[in-house]
DNA sequence: TGCAATAGACTGACTGGTCGGTTTGTTGGC
DNA sequence: GCCAACAAACCGACCAGTCAGTCTATTGCA
């Protein structure tokens, strides 16, 4: 009589091995790979080290997994974003804004991607670029189509999208290591200021008041 | 008749210690910190780990002190660039310059502040941010004088200073690992582009050719 | 329906290599 | 002859990865 819907069983692979990401996201973020011994993420995540080797080839992949994990994540949000809305420069613009309050709504593995990720071997490195360049190239596409469409002067997009990656990625890394400067002052600031670099003037966004609330949640991944 | 000047002794702990440094440099910023063995720099080095233990208090401290050189190098460079220029916006520009240049200069321990030094431990995160807030500030201050003086609007130069210094790593560090884009490329396009960012149309500067022999040089330390 | 057989999921004690740091011995210069 | 400046053998803590074994759910068969 109780038992509908799906059954729960004690042991769920499954739950076993997001309680094991959830644990390394927690512990990789805060103390980093290499101070990060498999044995704390046996501990914070209740489980065993054979239950990671089970599910990961390796303490390598496992790092990389929650990578990829929020990659994705970042992607897709930008997508939906991105895809109705109009053209042109606003488009760039929510792109700009969607990067930085995902970053901002997802504190921790931003910190894993930003920081801990960084000078670790080639292995990472490639990652690191890998994922960098996923969103260079998608600013820089929209960049081209707002250059197209008459929105701004011709730029050297490339340049431009690293260099905003850069300039986001550094103020993101100070807030989420100090938690300085405030994210309402960061988008009222950054978004505009980067826009500024090609020539163009912002018009005021929704997104900057939506990071309030993002701000005061307390829900990170 | 011949033993004039100075004379050479065969064991010189300045140049052992110069040594040393050189060969943890050279190793550091191609594997990075925990990919160094100390027998690695033993070998480089051609001295022994008594001579490293010798010099330095350990590991951390070998590393830490290349940071240091490197940070010392950069601040001189930049103020020295600066002195002899007028003021306003005009110094703003040399001293973006004056750091692009340096860093093209000395790409290896370039790599080693900005990638290397990165997701370590806690005291090398503080000597980064330590590193990394000096010239934040530094440009903080030339920014807030050019807008006294009337050469740019208003600006939050605290983001502004943090936002360059994320957008000059990001590109430096694209090219110490990959070589591109090429310095006279990011010279004639990256400067603009930040000063357009609080609203500046940059002038024609000379060190933006200074690089290309930079850059042709193969003086790196 | 009962139960033996099998597979999947997981446990945790153990190990073996690695590498920062130490000790002890040696050398060159003053 | 004394000490700073090294050389190099050595130590041992540490930890990623292994593996033999356990537990639980599912299936096939009578």
């Amino acid at each position: 009589m109780f038992e509908s819907e799906k059954n729960t069983p004690l042991r769920d692979p499954e739950v076993t091995r997001a309680r094991i990401l959830d644990a390394a996201l927690s512990t990789f973020s805060r103390k980093g790979y290499h101070d990060t011994r498999l044995d704390d993420i046996v501990d914070v995540s209740d489980t065993s080290k054979g239950a990671i080797y089970f599910h990961f080839a390796n303490k390598e992949r496992l790092f990389l997994a929650l990578v990829d994990q929020f990659a994705d994540l970042l992607e897709r949000r930008v997508l939906e974003a991105i895809e109705q809305k109009a053209h042109g420069m606003a488009r760039v613009q929510v792109a700009l804004e969607t990067v930085l309050e995902t970053f901002g709504r997802y504190r921790r593995p931003a910190k894993i991607l930003l920081v801990q990720a960084v000078g670790l071997g080639s292995v990472f490195e490639r990652k690191r670029t890998e994922v960098n360049d996923r969103f260079a190239h998608l600013i820089e596409s929209y960049l081209n189509e707002a250059v197209a469409v008459g929105d701004i002067g011709p730029v050297d997009s490339e340049i431009v999208a690293y260099v905003w990656m850069g300039a986001i990625y550094e103020i993101v890394i100070r807030w989420v290591t100090t938690g300085e400067p405030e994210p309402e002052r960061i988008m009222q600031t950054l978004v505009p200021l980067l826009l500024r670099s090609v020539g163009y003037e912002a018009v005021p966004s929704a997104a900057a008041s939506r990071v309030q609330q993002a701000h005061e949640s307390k829900n990170d991944k």
